[in-house]
RNA sequence: GGGCGGCUAGCUCAGCUGGGAGAGCGCCAGCUUGACAUGCUGGAGGUCGGGGGUUCGAAACCCUCGCCGCCCACCA
């Protein structure tokens, strides 16, 4: 399929190009796994995205990191899976449609359950086509035969199988608890799905009359919850106090009476130091309750109004129900102050409204055991965090770990597997049985709760492959090896993957865990739709190419700080696309032919610049491989970027253009050597257009993508021709420096005395680079000094004393420094020997300079 | 309240185990040189957040202060 460069216009068009391959490749089946195959095997299972609406610069990032990891493997032997998939993300794609039928001026209410829930089946099948649209066009080599959702009914039987296997363990169960409710949702929700914001309040000093005389003030932000106050404590060594332990208070406006407890959490110095107790609404109350054994009063209705009967209260919205507490403990005067409170609340992580806390009959996880064998796994150094810091995240969230809350009350997500009949009793079980378990009664209904999302989310890495049947792919591909996200997510997500990895398959589900930085908005804000500072992927994809947009993420994702949006990274990078494009169209138009395309011998080659370019290569093909490898990928595209643009394209091309016209054959032979290795360097990063300038070499080329990586070139390795080189180029800049710097130097021309011998080739590259001719006795007029020799301009009779007074002194600012540095004689005493040495002779070199200038 | 990350050129960021401050973009000047003006060449621009310390030598290591951001946390 070799082409020719008649047809290869002079700017390379992102758009013509990508277009094509992403289809060929798969038609190939080049990214469907073969679980047959003998190869060792390497798996990613792609983060599912919420079904929630299309891909952010986030999923760009992401996705183009697991690709180039994929790609990589593929390349270097491994028969890879690549997995793709979506998440019903329940609670968040209710909030969603929610949000829809709001616009519409309906509710889901309104609607009924069933015409909500064939609403959000066309929502899903729209949005997840949207997202593997996007993952096309990124270029990401999915395996689309494996395409996996969380709703699939295999994998809700994974789900269902795992709540009856913890059940069956003990470890689920249903208790009355204190817990997150979200009055909007009129869910419970998990810790983690509570965001904190500052609000700004106002903290109320309220009198509760003791009996047998006296009173205690407390202190509270939320007067309304007082109706379901059980108790006040006290902390037990705050001496103001002492003498009321033990009493009882009286609830102002209820009448209930209060014990007076003293306990260890309450802070002497905030507020007055006394507390009431609500263990119906407060977490802490709740544990202070249960340590006294205070009744626990339920004040509150799921919609968040007061449930208070026989009281004014009872109904009010919480707000209204505040402003009324308010102003009859003011009329009671038991209001003793008030003052303004900056304090933090927790909101509802995805409809926004506040969390109310209240005590609730949820299904709970116990997770002691998992959490156990997962620290174990960590100290046994089963996974690997990248960056490393990341792991003590993950490890301090463990050490804290409380039961889970996998119950939530949502219109959306997997039923709770348990099937309750009229005698009270359980039966639970994957299937829907006929009857129940213990009684044998006909009449069942399901247990109205859903799970929450994350619990089904934490079986991916195996729930995509199969489980519970043993499949083949269940067998060949599990653990996966890599998992990549977002560091949001390390405890919803990647923590509870790898305890049910442990607990279901006894492995760890992946070996390396990438966390990868946020992109922020150019302003440093949060990127995100709702604050308009969101960019669409697709958007940028059109305008640089998918292959620009992935080399930026490559070179940002595993930054140790955020990043923030820089277009003209990106454009960079479209730019560099051109810049392989051209370099190509330039090899190609020189000749270049299947039978020229040899690989250069190692130990054959003479001139300077090929032992030069190869030793580069060779640098090149390490850095991008350990750049992979280790997760530092930024490391990877900037030593491809350097060596295509800074070494190949800067100076060997410009040194071998004139061989090349001329159809040497050696000359050819480098430069195809270098493009070929250079295309499967970039491929994993830049998959399109290398694909496409490969296809234009000669040779009957099979793809790239499934071509092999470059092994190891260190053969080419070349430390002299690196020194050599590294010198010549000094040269030719210090010349063109005095063009640009000394009236009437010509843009060409000038001769050049060298001190050193350096050889034909190197006085032949030098003259080509520097535009000069290399002589051994010097024309007349004024020579200007070089690091390694002399130079006469021709019409120029005297240099610029200027330009020579700036230099001279520049030379001279310089060996102060390093005279002083070696007249240090601690320093002389203490430095290794190295480092004295290569000071010696710089400073023997600026005494050269300055002499020759003057 | 704990913990983590960041503060380097006008902007966005590299600088690994301490030995002559870098890139891209932007800016200035010069180039229609037969791959590329999405380019080439030269250049200007930095008290490496402040202050201490360790060291012959610190952008890098230690302490401290100051901002910015994130994660975790049951002080009403």
């Amino acid at each position: 399929m070799s082409k020719t460069t008649s047809d290869m216009k002079t700017a390379y068009d992102p758009q013509a190009i990508e277009a094509g391959w992403y289809a060929r490749w798969e038609r190939e089946g080049l990214f469907t796994a073969d679980a047959k195959s003998t190869k060792p095997k390497y798996t990613i299972c792609l983060p599912p995205p919420n079904i929630t609406g299309e891909l952010h610069m986030g999923h760009a990032l992401n996705h183009t990191l697991q690709d180039i990891c994929a790609r990589y493997r593929r390349m270097a032997g491994y028969e890879v899976l690549f997995l793709p998939g979506t998440d019903h993300a329940a609670i968040a794609t209710q909030n969603v449609i929610e949000k829809q039928l709001a616009a519409e001026g309906m509710t889901k209410e309104q609607l009924g359950r069933e015409a909500f829930e064939s609403r959000v089946a066309e929502w899903y099948s729209d949005v997840g086509e949207t997202i593997v649209s996007q993952d096309r066009i990124l270029g990401a080599s999915l395996d689309w035969t494996r395409l996996r959702f969380t709703m699939d009914e295999r994998y809700v039987r994974s789900v269902l199988t795992a709540f009856v296997e913890f059940y069956e363990r003990g470890w689920i169960y249903r208790a009355p608890r204190i817990v997150n409710w979200c009055p909007h949702d009129r869910s419970a929700i998990s810790d983690l799905e509570v965001k904190w914001q500052e609000h700004h309040d106002t903290l109320y000093f309220i009198r509760y009359p003791v009996e047998g005389g006296g009173d205690v003030v407390i202190a509270t932000v939320r007067p309304e919850t007082m109706l379901g106050d059980t108790g006040v404590a006290v902390n037990p060594n705050d001496e103001r106090y002492q003498k009321l332990v033990g009493k009882t208070a009286i609830l102002p406006l209820v009448g209930r009476r209060l014990p007076i407890v003293a306990d260890e959490a309450v802070e002497m110095d905030f507020g007055t130091g006394a507390l009431k107790v609500t263990p119906g609404h407060d977490p802490m109350d709740y544990d202070i309750g249960q340590r006294h054994s205070l009744d626990i009063v339920n004040a509150m209705n799921p919609d968040g109004s007061m449930n208070v009967p026989g009281l004014p209260y009872d109904g009010l919205p919480g707000v209204e129900a505040r402003k009324l507490v308010v102003a009859d403990l003011k009329a009671q005067g038991l209001l003793v102050e008030e003052e303004p409170y900056t304090h933090d609340v927790g909101h509802c992580d995805r409809c926004d409204a506040i969390i109310e806390p209240l005590v609730s009959e949820q299904w709970w996880l116990r997770m002691d055991k998992m959490r156990d064998k997962a620290l174990a796994a960590s100290e046994a150094g089963k996974v690997r965090w990248h960056p490393e810091r990341y792991e003590r995240t993950y490890i301090d969230w463990l050490r804290g770990l409380r039961d889970w809350n996998i119950g939530r009350q949502l219109w959306l997500g997997h039923r709770v597997p348990v099937y309750h009949c009229p005698n009270g009793h359980k039966t639970v079980s994957v299937e829907r049985p006929r009857n129940c378990g213990e009684c044998d009664s006909s009449e069942l209904t399901q247990d109205p709760d859903v799970l929450d999302t994350w619990f089904s989310s934490a079986l991916w890495p195996f729930a995509t492959l199969g489980w519970p049947d043993e499949t083949e792919d269940l067998r060949v591909f599990y653990p996966n090896d890599m998992n990549s996200t977002a560091r949001e997510i390390i405890n919803l997500w990647v923590s509870r993957m790898i305890m049910t990895g442990l607990e279901f398959m006894g492995e760890v589900p992946f070996v390396d865990v990438a966390i990868h930085c946020q992109v922020q908005a150019a302003d440093g804000r949060r990127m995100s739709k709702s604050l308009g500072t969101g960019v669409d992927p697709r958007q940028l994809i059109q305008r640089y190419g998918a292959d620009a947009v992935r080399a930026w993420a490559a070179s940002v994702a595993m930054s140790s700080q955020d990043v923030r949006y820089d277009e003209s990274r990106i454009e960079g990078y479209r730019r560099f696309c051109n810049k392989l494009w051209n370099a190509t169209r330039l090899v190609l138009a020189s000749g270049l032919d299947g039978s020229r395309a040899e690989a250069p011998e190692p130990y054959s080659l003479e001139l300077i610049e090929d032992r030069w370019i190869l030793s580069r290569l060779a640098a090149a093909r390490t850095a991008v491989t350990e750049g992979i490898e280790g997760f530092t990928f930024q490391d990877s595209m900037w030593a491809a970027y350097a060596f295509a643009w800074n070494e190949f394209c800067d100076w060997w091309l410009e040194a071998a253009k004139d061989r090349l016209r001329a159809h040497d054959a050696t000359a050819l032979g480098v430069a195809a050597f270098c493009l070929e290795n250079l295309f499967r360097l970039l491929h994993p990063f830049m998959p399109f257009v290398t694909e496409e300038l490969w296809s234009r070499m000669p040779g009957g080329r099979d793809y790239l993508m499934r071509s092999w990586w470059p092994p190891d070139l260190s053969l080419y390795a070349d430390g002299q021709a690196e020194l050599e080189f590294s010198a010549l180029m000094d040269t030719v800049e210090e010349i063109r420096s005095y063009r640009k710097s000394i009236t009437g130097a010509p843009p060409k021309g000038g001769a050049v005395k060298l001190e050193l011998d350096r050889g034909p080739d190197w006085e032949r590259a030098l003259s080509l680079l520097a535009g000069v001719a290399v002589v051994h006795a010097l024309p007349p007029g004024k020579p200007l000094g070089l690091a390694d020799g002399s130079i006469v301009f021709p019409a120029v009779a005297a240099a610029d004393p200027a330009v020579i007074a700036k230099k001279v002194a520049e030379l001279e600012k310089e060996l102060e420094r390093v005279e002083t540095k070696l007249a240090n004689q601690e320093f002389i005493a203490k430095a290794p020997p190295d480092v004295i040495e290569k000071l010696r002779e710089r400073a023997a070199d600026l005494r050269a300079a300055i002499d020759r200038l003057k």
